[in-house]
DNA sequence: AGTATACATTAACATTTCATTAAGAAAGTT
DNA sequence: AACTTTCTTAATGAAATGTTAATGTATACT
């Protein structure tokens, strides 16, 4: 009937790999297992997985720079970290790049299937038509934020940065409807307070800039609430 | 700004429940704090909340039941417990009932604001059902009131700022009804006092001079009552 | 190692928006 | 008439936003 849950887990200890990946198994999932984050990274573009857990300790490429790359091309799927024990800061970095969950090892294999049942138990994500549009046509613009490149009908081009690019994403996205602040500052800042509200206006401002091309394009602000795009 | 976050924090320790509810307080949350499961289940009864704190051990009712209970009436709301030592079998049955996450006492206090903060940055699942209405059309007027517009058949927009927008809406809402004065000013003042009413008169006025471009539309005041937005 | 580059954050100052309060006039009530 | 409530405009101060520049902070390059 339903095919099974897939789990990409990257660890690089091999004996303690296999014994989880072994573990999951027989509890019905389909894992795949990377020894380092350079072949977790690989594994992760060539396929698709429900749920990633990933070990933070790592040579060569460890967990928290992995899970910064998968969220630089998905920002949906849950990530579960697995950290030696007390390591506050790691845990708090990963919760910053987006994780869902951590767990501090040596860890109870019961506890672990409970959390990732939990996890894929969440309403499933909405946003079907979301995931794979990357071009747009708004304006005088073509915008492609895969490439992160904005341009314009006549002439130049603009490579954006990668907040520049997920700013204007989300407002193409909600174009000529509020982009509330909230809501952009917990998707691309993950955190939403004084400073990256600040930081957040100052990445409205480039905005700003290179839409000027199109005089028509307009970023309006409503006071206390967010930004609107919109043409008139 | 957007109003906080709320919190239901159920937790036996007097001590640790006082220092816990500040310290989430100091961070921007409303929190609510029982001191038992009976004590909490009426309170999450008497309110809404975004996130519920259950301490598990605890006399009277424990954590366990009580996040029961709640399940039945809300299968949304996020549950954190806190266990005291790690109990596995009370964090395995958690799960079972629905739990989001769980921490093992002591636990650092950061940790559980990041995993707050993870909780609530999920998806917005909550109203799928009731979409808001926030546009309508009335006399020559049609008002947004997510954007905060107001647009005249023929002519001008007007930008409205939020206590403008609050109250038209509710005028609106009650369009050819009275709105009572006191009502208003408990929703939207969240107080009523002397000065928080000639704050509304004074938002009356401007509301009036707004809808002045439609001569059939007034706001007459009932004396001592309130407000009524009628077209004659 | 040092240096260049790209990017994000923070600082600083200007500007705009907004809610409240004051104050005097007008209207309603008794 | 005496009193209360409402109406309206303007003044004030606080908060949010706009913008440019300076400061960090990684990473790649030499």
């Amino acid at each position: 009937m339903k095919s099974n849950k897939s789990i990409l887990l990257v660890e690089d200890d091999p004996n303690f790999g296999r014994i989880l990946k072994d573990y999951l198994t027989i509890n019905n999932y389909d894992v795949s297992l990377a020894v380092n984050g350079i072949e977790g990274f690989e594994k992760f573009n060539r396929s698709e997985f429900d749920l990633c857990i990933l070990d933070i300790m790592m040579p060569f490429k460890d967990g928290l720079t992995l899970a910064r790359e998968i969220r630089e091309v998905n920002d949906v799927i849950p990530l579960i970290f697995l950290t030696a024990k007390n390591l506050k800061d790691d845990v708090l970095k990963g919760y910053k790049i987006g994780a869902d969950d951590y767990l501090t090892k040596p860890f109870d294999s019961e506890i672990l299937l409970a959390k990732i049942k939990s996890i894929l138990n969440r309403k499933p994500n909405v946003n079907v038509e979301e995931k794979d549009v990357f071009e747009f046509d708004f304006g005088d613009f073509n915008f492609n934020s895969k490439l992160r490149i904005l341009t314009h009908k006549e002439g130049e081009s603009y490579k954006l940065s990668p907040k520049e690019n997920q700013l204007l994403k989300m407002l193409v996205l909600n174009f000529d409807d509020l982009l509330p602040r909230d809501i952009a500052l917990n998707k691309i800042w993950r955190d939403a307070n004084y400073f990256t509200s600040r930081s957040m206006d100052v990445y409205i401002a480039k905005l700003r800039k290179y839409l000027d091309k199109d005089k028509s394009l307009k970023i309006i602000n409503v006071h206390g609430e967010g930004f609107r795009l919109m043409q008139e």
